[in-house]
Order: C-alpha cells, then sequence, then structure tokens
DNA sequence: GTCTATATTCAGATAGAC
DNA sequence: GTCTATCTGAATATAGAC
C-alpha cells in the first residue's frame, strides 16, 4: 500500500497515481486508457484531465514515483546502518532494501516493466536521469566495497551490478505473498551474489568450452 | 539475425514474424497495430489475415518462437558437451548460450517482455507451458549439480533459478554491441553466480539488520 | 498471396454545466 | 473538482478485385 502526502488535492491524486500504474501494469503504454484509470480511480474520464495535462504526463508521474520510491527506501535503510557496518552488511541492507521496496510498489515497478520502449522518447528520457541516480547508489556501494579489499580483484563492478539488480527485479514478476518469506528470499539472493552458489572446494576448471 | 525455414511460404512466415516482433518489442500488445506490422514487413495490413488469423495468433506465435530458440540453443550447447563434463562446465556452457541466444533472439525477447500481462489471458496460458519446459531444463541442471556435491547444501534451487536467469535475462535490455564482448559479459555472470563477488575471506557477518 | 476499400468500434482530449 | 457530451482520428477485421 504506497501512500505519500495526505493534504486534501494529494489525496486525490494519490488514489489516481495508484490506479494509473495499476493499469499501465496490466496493459501497457498505449493499451492503457484513461477511461480503465478513471473507472479505477472511482471517477470520470474528463476528470483526470483536471489532475494531469495528458496520458503522457500521467505515466510521467508514475515512473517518477517509482524510482523515487526505490531511493528513498534504499538510502535510508543505508542511513540508519551504524558508520563502521561492514560492506558486506552494506551490501545485503541495500539488497533487502531493494526487494521490499520493489514489492511494496509493485504495481509501479511492474508498470515501468511493461511501458519500457512504449512511452514517448522526450518522456522517457527525463525520466531515466533520475534512474541513472539511483543505478550511482548501487555504483557507490560496490565500488567503496572494493575499495575496502572485499571484492574480487578481477570483478567487473558495472556487470556485477546490472546482473544483481536484474535478478532482484525479476522478483517483482514471481513473488507471491502466499510463498517464502521474503526474509528468506533476500537472504538467498545475498548469500548467492556475495558468496556464489558452489562450495568453496569445487571451484576448478574457470574456462567454459563453448 | 534470426531466420528458420528456408522453403517459399516459410520465408514469408519469417518476415511477417521478425517483423512482428519488432513492432510488438517497440509498442507492447495493445500498442501494436497491424498496419505498422504490415509496413515493417513491406506489405498492406489487410494482407497479414490470410497467414495468421488475428493479432492473438500472431503474438503467440512470437511468444512461442522465442522460447523454442532459447530452448534449443542451450539444449543443443549442452548436449555438444562431453558426457564427464563437470557441473561447473555445464552451468558455464548454460549460461553462455543462453545469453547468447537472447541477444541473438532480441526483438523476440523484448517482445515476451514487454507483453507480459497484455496478451489475451488463454494465449498466455498456452505459452507458458512452452516456458515452463524451459525452466525445467535449467532446474534439472542445478539439481543434478547439488546430487554432484558442488552445490552449497544450503541453497535454495529454485530462488537460485531464479535469480540466475532474472540477472540473465536483463542483458537484452542493456546490452550494446559496441560495449563489451558477449564472452566477458558471460564470463563474468559465470563466476558471479558460481563463486560470488567477495573474496573468501571476506565471508563473515552473514545476517543483515533490518 | 496481396491489394483496396470499408464497417464498426473506440481512443485522447476539450467544452462547459454543476 | 467532477460531470456529460462530443469532436476527430485511428484501430481490427472483412469483402472482394487482381
Amino acid at each position: 500500500m504506497p501512500r505519500r502526502k495526505t493534504a486534501k488535492v494529494e489525496l486525490s491524486r494519490g488514489r489516481l497515481l495508484d490506479a494509473a500504474a495499476h493499469i499501465f501494469r496490466e496493459r501497457g503504454y498505449v493499451g492503457t486508457t484513461m477511461r480503465a484509470i478513471a473507472q479505477d480511480a472511482g471517477i470520470e474520464a474528463g476528470s483526470i484531465y483536471y489532475h494531469y495535462k495528458s496520458k503522457d504526463e500521467l505515466i510521467g508521474a508514475v515512473l517518477d514515483f517509482g524510482i523515487v520510491e526505490l531511493l528513498s527506501s534504499v538510502t535510508s535503510a543505508l542511513s540508519q546502518l551504524p558508520a563502521d557496518a561492514t560492506p558486506r552488511l552494506r551490501i545485503e541492507t541495500a539488497i533487502s532494501a531493494h526487494v521490499s521496496a520493489i514489492l511494496d510498489n509493485g504495481d509501479y515497478m511492474l508498470a515501468m516493466r511493461r511501458v519500457f520502449g512504449q512511452v514517448p522518447a522526450a518522456t522517457w528520457r527525463r525520466h531515466m536521469r533520475l534512474r541513472e541516480s539511483y543505478g550511482e547508489v548501487w555504483s557507490k556501494l560496490l565500488s567503496s566495497a572494493r575499495r575496502a579489499g572485499v571484492v574480487r580483484t578481477d570483478a567487473d563492478l558495472t556487470l556485477a551490478r546490472l546482473f544483481l539488480l536484474g535478478g532482484l527485479n525479476w522478483t517483482v514478476e514471481w513473488y507471491k505473498p502466499k510463498g517464502r518469506p521474503i526474509r528468506t528470499v533476500t537472504r538467498a539472493f545475498s548469500t548467492l551474489i556475495l558468496d556464489g552458489l558452489l562450495v568453496p572446494r569445487a571451484r576448478q576448471a574457470r574456462k567454459p568450452k563453448k
């Protein structure tokens, strides 16, 4: 249940934004109709235009809200850590916060995935700047772990970040509340990315054939 | 450049299917118009209906073709391995084949991602059966590695598979031919999932705080 | 096999009453 | 702020000529 401000106007805008995320998630950008969003929000289609000038502005707001939620969840979790927290703990904390945030805001995250490449280019480019600032949080997390000397010296941190976030974000597609608890999932993911799947003694023969 | 049969009719169907994958990728299911697909394929909209009964049948063909390509690429790469190949080599080979296949068939893979949740439910359910048979290939790969004793005993193989495939599949969104060679990427991914990001001696303090 | 033409339906956005 | 009514453009799918 994602909810922000509680002022009068904001409350109405919030319901609209949630409805928009929900419908964009289910139908993609072009497949979403203003009428469908309005129905989901309990108003009529024409009324949306009092809040947002266009469908384009609406998807922009959904996109940006999703990233801002992620960014603030992860940075807030990190800032609550003691100053001397180990790099390992910092990464585990970020993984946990990231996964929790994407599951808490599933409609927004799934809306982003669905509308990838469907949103007008100008809107998308504007949004990508926000998105990159979130990527920066992870880049810094990993490079400070490397400076602390706990990361394999041959690791490519860019590839590691892309792989990790890809694996984490996929969760929003398959996770069901009735299944494993979130803590179980995030702990397993942390161990996988930090320690690997294999037992240490099985680490021979690095080069694949083909 | 994915291409299958070379018979006369098949050639035409193939161009149509490629065009469909391309447009579905860019605009999602509902956002894709038969006119746009036709234009991309160099024919007129009405002509599509000679090959496919409906837009729905067309997306079904795109979806199924994408999975079949993945399935055959990975199983073929695995079958070329010597019978005594180590579990590690088998997993590395599958990772390499999977990533190569998704990059070779980018339009099909991205079309799948975009239309997630937009395709009529009946078409999607039919397609999901194919998809699960591909998941089975990975499940068997991981569980046979566990039987060989090379996998951490506390690892949840279902979560490992979901995390790994999520990380691999994300590649199709960011990979650019001008960047790192594919081999560099797949080697890095293999090391990450099998050995982990951290140096072995840095493995203390397993429990995250929050 | 591919074309042109068309029927039917429905989209985004606006105007002005309440 | 939200409504109803409406303009205008464009979609899927079909029919029948070539």
